[in-house]
DNA sequence: AGCACGATTAACT
DNA sequence: GTTAATCGTGCTC
């Protein structure tokens, strides 16, 4: 059975949910020449609107944050602290500033470029994080603004089996240590169990 | 024009 | 646990 890409209406509802329900689907990176680079998505963020003072939308509009004020299921793609790369996934209605960011993957496909571009990292550590997800994956600023519900890009989500609640922790977002509260406590972080991603590297 | 800092990472004590 | 790396961005003057 062929898998699904994940559209438009699975981005376009509450950021919140489509967080939670990122987990478990399979972000996929298309190689010129072919090769498919992927992994699970294991650990996502929610960023909702400019009232959220850890989003980067708290700012109003800008060059930088243009992307999530468009429609769902693009890409919104920015640099920090001089030297990463981090991948959201624009959520919500257009005009609406929201997105996912993608911070963790369980890499599945194209192991051996993604340790090409990490080089001295071990398999564990090849996308469990946000900026080394991006290096593994090869995904810099040409991937900011890029649709990844239309059916060429280089970059989409195949729609895979939800994760089971029990298999789900919820917690405070991560690095924002001088947002004020609510915004720095608020639960919108999303993971699954340590224990079950790592029972996935031993079944290897 | 200048400045402080960041949705992080790797290396080190 | 602490810190350097490294520069685009948004803010202040």
């Amino acid at each position: 059975m062929a898998p699904r890409r994940l559209g438009r209406a699975f981005f376009a509802r509450q950021t919140l949910n489509v967080a939670r329900e990122l987990l478990g689907q399979k972000l996929v990176r298309l190689h010129p020449g072919g090769v498919r680079l992927s992994g699970w998505i294991i650990e996502a963020e929610a960023y909702i609107g400019s009232d959220d003072l850890g989003c980067h939308a708290r700012h109003g509009r800008t060059a930088r944050n243009e992307s999530m004020w468009g429609p769902a299921g693009r890409a919104y793609v920015y640099f920090t602290y001089g030297m990463h790369w981090m991948l959201n996934i624009v959520t919500e209605a257009e005009g609406f500033p929201a997105a996912v960011l993608i911070r963790a993957l369980f890499p599945d496909e194209g192991l051996p470029s993604m340790r090409r571009r990490r080089r001295g990292s071990p398999d564990v550590r090849l996308t469990d994080g946000p900026a080394k997800l991006c290096r593994a994956l090869g995904i810099n600023r040409s991937f900011d603004g890029v649709d990844l519900c239309r059916a060429e890009t280089r970059l989409f989500l195949e729609s895979l089996p939800q994760v089971d609640e029990a298999s789900v922790t919820r917690g405070p977002r991560v690095g924002l240590n001088t947002v004020p509260e609510p915004w720095q406590s608020v639960p919108w972080r999303f993971r699954v169990r340590p224990e079950i991603v790592q029972g996935l590297f031993k079944e290897d």
